[in-house]
DNA sequence: CGCGATTTTGATCAATGTCAAAGGTGGTGG
DNA sequence: CCACCACCTTTGACATTGATCAAAATCGCG
């Protein structure tokens, strides 16, 4: 139960967070060549994935531009419209809800390759924010000039179908989550997550470690419990030799025994995501 | 916290239940007429909706069959694949998780026009059930078909976008609402949400009645919550004349003051849905 | 009328929130 | 290098919400 999204925005029109560009580059048509696309880790996942690569990989003709949002600068903004969506590059986001009683819901934790800012409705305002929580690096891109483009382009379309579909499924499982799991199988199970979706990206030399930006108070604000309680469960986890999170890096000690305790079968290794298929 | 799926599957290899078809026909692309479509309540959600009308309504090549399936009885079952999805033309169904230690989440209340099956992955199977609540009517589609006729058609492929952005966006709210409220909130909250969905679509004639045929264990599945702490949170807003559900029937008795227990700003009247823009 | 499922109520208990305060940790400026 | 400060983590005592257990009362239906 968090009061501020951690920023103390001085005043009112709390100014929206420019980013640095790093990269622009006006609307020709399908760049012929994007040398920030060479060795992209996130172009599976990202509408660029739908982009014939027979001239080397570039970015498609909505591309806007690559940015730098520094941690705890917001990339989207409740209620503030905004026509471009981004791909996350590099660095960790959350995604969640600001309530009028001024606690906040965690509805995602964003890893590289996500999607963000994709408008439920062409016009209106998104119901939620996005933040940095570390350093972000994103591509940004017209929603508008997707959506122009995907009409004509249907593997556009079933990208986005896709990437719609995956962010659902997502939140089915956190709503399980919610729903019928005690504090500490939640803790266990969201971490164990993480882990997984981290992990392809983490800079950490060992296998077992990984970075993850999140304070206590932003795990209980997605898991539905205060950080005192996460505290606890977290306390518990070690002592029973399951994980250890300090200092911005949570070791999986017993991953086998972690896993049976957030209630799952672990069985898939972690593994670098790819593309995806059409559903929801 | 409930044990059985409501039905009684005797012994293991429980039926798929068939569901009455009533009418089938056999793939001709673009059936010319169809007269089942005229006056179809749903087109505007169904896939039917990128269809051209001018020679009147008609379904897409990759329509399956309409059919009529009974309460209690299954529309999609968890792992077991399915190549079809479906679309609700009339009555209530649920859709839900079965955990291992026999407990259920329900993930979502799916009034008329809610579209059901859409598969996460082309060929894995769901991770969840959808049953009937009610005598539920459902048009059937082709899932291969559909994706065929999407790789080639874009206002398909957003079509299936815009679905699965409108299911994201609910499971975002529900999210919030068992993250964050009180168990009265949460029940205040689903039910003006019933509501609002279900008015469209109920026969009953007074304006501020809908027929619900969910139980109190139901509720309770779906917001985390044991039926018979749903039960205390009715009688209370009973008790405050807030609303009345009882013999299946939900009354709204102060619309206002529940919209307003339930922590909205209720304002948009209720209306049939419509069409809707994609986004995620 | 009788039966199974659902609703309702009461009493008690456990999990989690709330309040308060004491360490840590890392960054900043002198 | 030290002192200070903001923020985060950790712990304890206590309050509260919602779960659990048990049992009536009702309802829908054959």
């Amino acid at each position: 139960m968090t009061v501020a999204p951690s920023q103390d925005r001085s005043g009112p029109g709390h100014a929206r967070s420019p980013g640095a560009c790093l990269a622009r580059r006006d609307h020709c048509c399908d760049g012929p060549r994007a040398p920030w696309c060479e060795g992209c880790r996130v172009r599976s996942l990202s509408p660029c994935a739908t982009q014939s690569e027979a001239n080397g990989p570039t970015a498609p003709s909505f591309w806007v531009s690559e940015s730098i949002v520094a941690a705890g600068d917001d990339i989207v903004e409740q209620s503030e419209p905004c026509g471009d969506f981004h791909v996350i590059i590099d660095g960790w986001a959350v995604q969640y809800e600001l309530l009028e009683d001024g606690s906040r819901q965690i509805l995602d934790f964003l890893p590289a390759g996500s999607i963000v800012g994709l408008q439920p409705d062409g016009d209106a305002p998104p119901a939620y924010f996005v933040q940095a929580l570390t350093t972000v690096r994103v591509c940004s891109f017209s929603m508008a000039g997707f959506l122009r483009a995907a009409r004509s382009n249907s593997a556009l379309a079933l990208w986005l179908a896709a990437a719609a579909s995956r962010s659902h499924c997502r939140s089915l499982h956190r709503l399980t989550l919610l729903g019928r799991m005690t504090a500490k199988k939640r803790v266990a199970a969201l971490l164990l997550e993480l882990y997984r979706q981290g992990r392809p990206w983490s800079a950490s030399q060992r296998e077992d470690e990984i970075s993850l930006p999140m304070t206590q108070e932003h795990i209980g604000d997605a898991l539905g419990l205060t950080s005192i309680h996460v505290n606890r469960m977290l306390r518990e986890l070690r002592e029973e030799g399951l994980l250890v999170l300090k200092h911005g890096v949570l070791r999986i000690l017993d991953r086998e025994r972690l896993a049976e305790t957030a209630g799952w079968d672990d069985h898939q290794p972690a593994s670098r995501p790819t593309s995806h298929r059409v559903g929801g």
